[in-house]
DNA sequence: AGAAACGGAA
């Protein structure tokens, strides 16, 4: 239904009746009008001047006996049927009722949306009294009138010192702070001070949010201190301050309010966990969560319902924090409690949606957006193409993002993240340039989506180009674009560059954050780097990051990575509330050390810490089992995982399985159960199938595991490795040189195998074809002698490890130079005599290197952790943590 | 009252 604009100032009935007036002052210039204005004033015009011309007076309800009474006509009320109930009114005039018909008839045409009409009434029953103004401008505004209409008429009328209800002066107040009147609001403040009104406290907190908006949070904190009984305006302080990023202001008002006898509303509650959020306060943001759960609570058992605007504050406030089951569980609550999720809700519970993986249900809210009606808003659309897209469906996103009527740089950045993150480059660019002809200009978000879209593909110069064109376009690289860039590299696998770029981000002066620290820190534990992750855990400790759960779980993952279980523990003992990530990654700690009873001992205090576990867990569990030949508790929790806990099982866990039944020697039932697997096993089953065959000798499975696997994986060199020594074994000669042909032929090159160690600073790399080390000789005579010593308690080369076509004293000579032996005589040589040996190495330790290792550990009575390609051994004292189960 | 970029476990 059209707006009207009966409030145009030439029609201002108290200007053309200025005879019974008060003195006129002249109005002062409008600084808004309404576009529309003109040519619906004209409108007014004619009616004003028909109806002014001659006064009408209302007549009595006895005349409407033909309409029936008016609460009849409620039911079935039109503009019509008002329209003719008016025209009788006009027609027979009854002094005595005429109020009471004029509000009736103003009500009935304000709910019609007929502004013009409930406007004429009102001027000609009620121009005079001042004191209904403030009634009819409320009312005008309760059915949607225009708030700048409502602005003039007050000008007009405070120029003329009428004084109006605390409830107009509020909602003038507003008006002013949402349309920036920096005038009238002081006027407004002015005239109370004069008048000697304090005003109540809507008036206070209208106030306060007025100079918050128009003037900054010194003057309106300046409003707040002259207020002699502040807690009943502590909300609406807190609110300011944080909307103005005082944020210790705004704890401090809040720490106040828990010792006033007022709580903290719902939006303020919000506000607050936002602010925490942004500032990594984390204490303050679980003492404010806690106020929300408390406060829904009260409501609920107070009977109060919560209105549609507290339901959406707790579902933004709970995703914000990443209680993304609490979310959901809140939309169940407010389904139930009768409301149904607005466009404004649509956002925080997609984020939960996508986050709990729950992609079919996110599916569902989408159809509920289109029945809704909920598609045109451009908030639900950027989430609707944010979980389409995390979900792996690129098309649905697009389709979308061009089905969308208001696209903003939102929009824009996601799809082209989603593009990036896919690597498709080219689409990305041809967004970039869609949305730069659009007339959209790039932002950090978009550079610095692009900056990690080519770091994850391994294309860190055009990744450090980018970081020049944020610069050429007129923005800095933030620490989010430099981590973007470290963090790229650190997933793909390129941890030197990771740190190089950690090292150019400091010399330009960029202080890390916590998300840097976490990619760091994963780059020492892909690096087991124990030095360099120590390091980092100060800084983090120097900037308090260490309570951050990314980084807590990071640290965790770096110490068990690292070889030092033991300060992994550490690190994961000290929180009390440790989420899924970080059990998981203790889990997975224990695993790779072969410590598989204590991860599954683990996994027990976790489901006791109400935990529920998720597919990761599984696999961490199952490796432990795996790492430490427990083949009947690994079926138990292989069988549960569906039954007890609805997860189906990945190709990883089944990929467990098979390793466990294979490595126990049970060759059949691994077979067997990669027939009745459900989905296609791929190259890690055959691989850990074909390992199987080759430890128990087993020809004909091993034969079938290494067909599939050169099909499935034609260009990794350790499966042809693996099958030329399977050969070997057999003295199969000519199915050696067969499968050498074959690498020979897809231009397959064996992978170098090299073992290293950290002294002081210095890492030192051990390889067979790479240039000697410069203490060759002196590693080689420490290293004679150990075996001479080791051979003394019974260490007896495995001339069986050398797949080579010599006699056995060479075959011992070849032993001798596997890299991992050669890096733990160094570090025997060159370390103190209490320290523990680390050894890192890219490849799985040799059975020969295995047991010599139990032996070092045992004549020189040194621990020594040597990780290999897959996991750890620890030896101490003649044995290994595995128990060689590996 | 809501949406997009960088972070942990496999």
């Amino acid at each position: 239904m059209d707006k009207f604009a009966p409030f145009h100032h030439h029609y201002n009935p108290l200007i053309h009746q200025n005879g019974h007036c008060p003195p006129i002052q002249k109005p002062k210039p409008r600084a808004h009008s309404s576009p529309t204005s003109v040519s619906l004033a004209s409108t007014a015009t004619s009616l004003a001047a028909s109806t002014l011309s001659s006064p009408v007076m209302y007549p009595s309800p006895g005349i409407l006996s033909g309409f029936g009474s008016l609460d009849g006509l409620s039911d079935v009320r039109t503009l019509g049927s008002v329209k003719a109930m008016h025209s009788q009114v006009i027609k027979s005039s009854d002094k005595r009722t005429s109020e009471y018909m004029a509000k009736t008839l103003i009500t009935f045409y304000l709910e019609l949306g007929d502004f013009r009409l409930a406007a004429m009434v009102f001027f000609l029953g009620f121009a005079r009294n001042y004191a209904m103004w403030s009634n009819f401008l409320l009312e005008f505004k309760k059915f949607g009138g225009d708030p700048i209409e409502i602005l003039e008429v007050f000008k007009d009328l405070h120029c003329l010192g009428v004084n109006f209800d605390g409830r107009l002066i509020t909602l003038v107040l507003k008006i002013c702070a949402s349309l920036m009147d920096l005038c009238l609001g002081l006027e407004i403040h002015a005239s109370l001070i004069k008048k000697g009104l304090e005003g109540d406290v809507y008036v206070k907190g209208a106030l306060m949010k007025y100079y918050g908006r128009c003037w900054g949070v010194d003057t309106a904190n300046k409003v707040f201190d002259e207020i002699p009984y502040q807690d009943n305006l502590l909300n609406e302080a807190i609110m300011i301050n944080l909307k103005n990023k005082r944020f210790v202001q705004g704890v401090d008002l809040f720490k106040r309010m828990q010792f006033s006898f007022k709580r903290a509303n719902a939006a303020t509650i919000l506000k607050m966990l936002q602010a925490c959020g942004k500032e990594g306060a984390l204490n303050e943001g679980q003492q404010i969560h806690g106020e929300a759960w408390s406060l829904l609570q009260e409501m609920e058992s107070s009977g109060v319902t919560p209105d549609l605007v507290t339901w959406n504050c707790l579902l933004s406030g709970h995703a914000l924090h990443g209680l993304y089951k609490e979310v959901i569980k809140i939309l169940r609550k407010m389904q139930i409690a009768g409301f149904r999720p607005n466009s404004q809700s649509i956002p925080s519970i997609l984020q939960a949606v996508i986050e709990l993986g729950f992609f079919t249900f996110g599916k569902e809210i989408h159809g509920y957006v289109l029945r809704n009606g909920l598609d045109f808003d451009v908030y639900v659309g950027t989430s609707l193409i944010d979980m389409y897209l995390k979900n792996d469906r690129l098309n649905s996103s697009q389709l979308i993002f061009d089905n969308l009527k208001n696209k903003n740089i939102f929009s824009w950045n996601s799809l082209i993240s989603g593009y990036l993150f896919k690597g498709l480059f080219d689409d990305a660019k041809r967004l970039l340039t869609q949305m730069k002809q659009e007339g959209v200009k790039p932002d950090l978000v978009t550079w610095n989506s692009l900056v990690s879209g080519y770091s994850i593909w391994g294309r860190n110069e055009e990744a450090l180009a980018v970081i020049d064109d944020i610069r050429s376009s007129g923005l800095t690289p933030n620490v989010v674009s430099w981590t973007s860039l470290i963090s790229g590299c650190s997933q793909r696998g390129n941890y030197r560059e990771s740190l190089e770029f950690f090292i150019r981000m400091k010399q330009e002066g960029i202080e890390p954050n916590s998300t840097t620290v976490s990619s760091l820190l994963r780059t020492c534990g892909g690096l087991s780097l124990l030095q360099k992750g120590k390091e980092i855990h100060c800084l983090s400790i120097r900037k308090c990051f260490h309570e951050d759960a990314y980084v807590e779980t990071a640290l965790i993952d770096m110490y068990s990575k690292s070889g030092d279980l033991k300060s992994a523990y550490g690190v994961f003992r000290k929180r009390e509330n440790q989420t899924l990530a970080s059990w998981n990654c203790m889990i997975m700690g224990f695993a790779i050390y072969g410590l598989g009873r204590e991860a599954i001992s683990l996994f027990q205090e976790m489901q006791k810490a109400d935990i529920l576990p998720d597919a990761i867990t599984f696999t961490a569990v199952l490796s432990g089992c795996k790492n430490s030949g427990l083949i009947e508790e690994g079926w138990k929790y292989f069988d549960s995982m569906d039954k007890e806990y609805g997860i189906e099982p990945r190709i990883e866990h089944y990929s467990c399985m098979v390793d466990l039944l294979g490595r126990a020697g049970y060759l059949d039932e691994a077979w067997d159960f990669i027939q009745a697997m459900p989905i296609t096993p791929d190259a890690s089953i055959w691989s850990a199938f074909l390992r199987s065959c080759h430890v128990q000798g087993h020809m004909e499975f091993a034969e079938v595991a290494g067909k599939e696997l050169l099909e499935l994986e034609p260009d990794n060199s350790a499966n042809y490795v693996l099958m030329t020594n399977l050969y070997a074994m057999s003295n199969r000669w000519d199915d050696v040189e067969r499968i050498k042909d074959l690498m020979v032929e897809k231009g397959v090159k064996i992978r170098q195998i090299w073992s290293w160690i950290q002294i002081d600073d210095r890492v030192h790399v051990f390889s067979a074809g790479d240039k000697p080390h410069p203490d060759e000789g002196q590693i080689y005579f420490e290293l004679y002698q150990l075996v001479s010593e080791m051979k003394k308690v019974g260490y007896v080369p495995d001339i069986n490890c050398v797949y080579q076509n010599i006699d056995d004293l060479e075959k011992e000579k070849v032993l001798l130079s596997h890299s991992e032996k050669l890096a733990i005589t160094y570090g025997l040589l060159n370390t103190r005599n209490s320290a523990p040996i680390r050894v890192v190495k890219n490849t799985r330790i040799c059975p020969d290197c295995h047991t010599a290792a139990k032996f070092m550990s045992l004549v020189r009575s040194r621990e020594i952790f040597l990780r290999d390609g897959v996991r750890f051994h620890h030896f101490k004292d003649g044995s290994c943590s595995c128990n060689d189960h590996w």
